[in-house]
DNA sequence: CCAGAATTCAAACGAACGTTTAAACGATTG
DNA sequence: CAATCGTTTAAACGTTCGTTTGAATTCTGG
């Protein structure tokens, strides 16, 4: 075992990886990971099957890094845009709406720009989320701690009256909706009659679920669901309570 | 090939399919169903590798069986729900929080009963809507048509204002946003400091969850996201426009 | 231009996968 | 009891997987 190679600036190298990097991208977002075999991925990339492992170490790390290449800079533009409008509206906290508009629009921003994989990178992350493998959840996690933490202070502000308990699991519904919004937009083309068109454009989607995420954030406290009127256990038997249906 | 076999009443081969079941459905929950093995399956199940394929025809078709057996009663619980509300308050349609209700109440219901698979199956639904394999999103499809349309016709009548695509969104938001939050409830420990039993309290969850979509979906339509101020390309570099932060 | 490092390549490795087979088993039935 | 049918069993099948190897090739610095 050689070790790990750090690679000068080459000329032929750097296409070769940067292949690699751009097919598995678009791979692992059709099929997932564990679906997505290196054979797939060097044939389509039409690099040697070796190439893989020699240039990234083994299958997973391959994987943390098309999610790098793009997860981290959304996340710096984040954090700076968050930046930015603290500063512009010290000292006063800065509005949910703004602290939306950071979470937001690096995301919108990136599933606009097709020469960053566009929607396809977007929905990619959003399966990640759902990943079962420890090494996705440890790395996402990892990925994600300081965004979080800067962008759940910002909230904290934002919403003194709220308790930190209930904003935790506000934010916890807002990231979810975020990633299956994104994961999911053919699995339930049922629910809508979208154009197909509408439903590849994470764009309108974004700007879509903005507004609906802000008005639940903005809630008041309420308490739980009413509690059940009676579980009905026996499928398909219709009780004809009240007038009885004809037919 | 003699075909599938439809067995009688037997006593033997019952506990073998159950027990196949039952493990089948704690190992997909736990690692998905790319990366759970029918060996790993049958191991821990105590029966034969062949079993599986004996009793259920393939993988796949395992798979399936997991997923109905829980989801088509807890479907059918749901409308029956729905049609006892629709009745109670005819003929004045029913309100945007019963139908939620109708909704979430069976998936809680569920998630309370640890004989039915608690939690976990839940997870597992979660999972399998964000899975990329054709066949489970197939599946997944078929199963939910019916119920999908009769909510959506529902909240419809619930907010006659809303203009029907909005509704399609919000309806998909609110799907997601179940689906995400039963699915990855470990994956984003980060956000909250909520105690271990919180996290895997899927009822508590669901409660908590239905006020936050409640308000989201009853929102007024709004305009979309505030245009970009300016989107920061360079990670890091923070431009100190204003008054300069100290140090 | 040549020594040496970096990369590509074809081939093979061992392991794990879903599925199939044919025989053995066990309870039910005529 | 013998025949039968549903079920279980052990073994094997053919594939595919991620990774490794060692030689060939290409590029680069002195």
């Amino acid at each position: 075992m050689p070790g790990k190679v750090i690679p000068l600036l080459r000329r032929v190298p750097v296409a070769t990886k940067a292949r690699i990097l751009d097919t598995a991208e678009s791979l692992f977002m059709e099929h997932g990971f564990e679906a997505t075999s290196l054979r797939a991925i060097t044939t389509d990339a039409n690099v040697n099957l070796a190439a893989v492992n020699y240039h990234f170490g083994s299958k997973e790390e391959l994987f943390q890094s098309v999610l790098t290449r793009r997860l981290d800079p959304m996340n710096q533009q984040r954090l700076a845009l968050l930046t930015q409008f603290e500063h512009a509206s010290a000292p006063e906290p800065v509005g949910c709406e703004r602290i939306l508009t950071a979470l937001f629009l690096p995301a919108l921003d990136l599933a606009r720009d097709r020469s960053r994989g566009g929607d396809n990178f977007l929905r990619l992350l959003g399966r990640a989320y759902a990943d079962p493998a420890p090494f996705i959840r440890q790395f996402l996690s990892d990925q994600y701690a300081e965004m979080i933490a800067r962008f759940k202070a910002a909230f904290g502000r934002a919403l003194p009256w709220l308790p930190k308990k209930e904003l935790s699991w506000r934010l916890h519904f807002i990231m979810g909706a975020l990633s299956y919004t994104l994961a999911a937009t053919d699995a339930l083309k049922l629910i809508a009659e979208l154009t197909p068109r509408q439903l590849n454009d994470d764009a309108a989607l974004l700007r879509r679920l903005a507004p609906f995420l802000l008005a639940g954030l903005q809630s008041p406290l309420a308490e739980g669901l009413e509690s059940a009127p009676e579980i009905v256990r026996e499928p398909g038997r219709e009780r004809a309570r009240g007038r009885p249906r004809k037919r």
